[in-house]
DNA sequence: GCAAAAGTGTTGAGAATACACCCATGC
DNA sequence: GCATGGGTGTATTCTCAACACTTTTGC
């Protein structure tokens, strides 16, 4: 979406494509340089940061929508993506927006539009490898930029919430499931997954205990190779059993870091 | 929602009072008998179960309108309910409803209506004390009945899904967050509370650790009463600690049982 | 006294925690 | 040789799980 004229269409017609009063809000979470990131887009015109999203087709099931939105806006295909809240009690979930607002905003008059109507925001959360995205803007945003989840700014409409109630859900999910493989690349120090999960729950874990862990859940394994490093001992390579991986994911864990 | 009137009145412009595309569906859950059961609505003409339901006001806070319809349906308020998912991946939430389908159903000729649209449905689940609900039917349902959740029927729509997905994450959630305060009286006895988790769970659990286990977390106290229950015993009776309760719905709670 | 339900403690195994010193590498 | 980061094992504590007999009560 990039002419105006589709904006324009977009704006007058995306209804008949679109379901109304309902969107998609995403949490994209990628790892890099031990900090855990998510990725804003700033919106045209506000001079504020917020969260890619986008619109279900009318005919086209909704967590196929959050795949393709996340796919249009990063390039990523077969990430680990789930929904886990629907927001429909902020203020801002409440009013219609106006005409005037819209117009003043985006420099484009617009009399009336599905889009001032009041939506509900389904969100979803993504893991990401970091280093493979490649982020699209569009008509409404015109700058993105990976944010560190301890600083994240004040956000657009009730993104901030969004963004708590992603983390949190992170946060309890690691105590069931497995988390890493869409985190990390296919190769890993144990430090580097170490401080990943350190990073998730915002504690410190002791790094012997965490490696017995894991090795004794059965979803990582040690390699024979090093990845060298330069002027330190080289590290041991790691990598996710992916059968026991999947398996831990569907049944469920129980137990604690 | 009973004469003709106004039925039809829903019908043709509800969707100027509600938002369209989106509705809520309640698994609500109660405890007699030793026995999970769930509320199911038979509906009129379609000679089938479901669960009850209800549409979010255009102005109402999304949670508002989930507390407003379990008041409706069963007359109680300040209960837990809680959303727990979003269903629109299945076939019957991608395609339109017919209005023949609906005029065969309820012998009631609609052209068209906002009701036939494709709609979203957001998944509550409440913790009731089953003792407390007196049910209340409406135009589109003429039965209700406590069912057993170990032989729930096929249900219409997708209700089977939605009702699997309540139980899955009531088990899940029953490990981070005490259960019982909606769904047992204000006293009750060890027996009880404990053949509330085995029913919840679907499993066993040793009677004396189990209560070891509630006790050394802080969520109950044992009280110096007992009940008298004819021939047998006294059992003491046992009482939630509000206070540790409530604080460990928040903080959630990272444990076996 | 007997049938039915309630009450109660201990032990062993396994998991979680705490903790500190040596090794490899490049400069 | 030294600075930096990586690697490894053991002892202690705590929690979980398993388990059976005695007490109360009304008839």
């Amino acid at each position: 979406m990039d002419s105006l004229e589709e904006v324009n269409d977009f704006v007058k017609n995306g209804h008949q494509q679109y379901l109304p009063h309902i969107s998609l809000d995403s949490v994209i979470f990628g790892y890099h340089d031990q900090h855990l990131k998510i990725l804003l887009l700033k919106w045209k015109g506000m001079n504020g940061w917020g969260l890619p999203g986008g619109f279900i087709q009318r005919r086209e099931p909704m967590s196929q929508a959050a795949n393709r939105i996340l796919q249009e806006r990063t390039g990523l295909d077969q990430v680990f993506l789930q929904q886990f809240h629907i927001f429909g009690d902020s203020p801002y979930r409440l009013q219609e927006q106006s005409p005037q607002e819209f117009t003043k905003k985006y420099g484009h008059v617009v009399e009336d539009s599905w889009l001032f109507e009041r939506t509900l925001g389904i969100g979803y959360f993504a893991l990401v490898d970091y280093s493979k995205v490649s982020v699209q803007t569009d008509f409404f945003t015109d700058d993105h930029q990976w944010w560190d989840v301890l600083e994240i700014p004040t956000l657009l409409f009730d993104h901030n919430e969004v963004v708590q109630k992603a983390l949190a859900t992170l946060r309890l999910q690691i105590y069931h499931q497995p988390i890493g493989y869409n985190l990390l690349p296919e190769k890993f120090t144990l430090n580097e997954i170490h401080s990943l999960y350190e990073t998730i729950l915002g504690k410190e874990l002791d790094i012997r205990n965490f490696a017995k862990k894991l090795v004794s859940l059965g979803i990582v394994k040690k390699l024979d190779e090093r990845r060298a490093i330069g002027p330190h001992r080289s590290p041991y390579l790691y990598q996710f059993m992916k059968e026991a991986y999947e398996n831990a994911l569907k049944q469920g864990l129980v137990h604690t870091y």
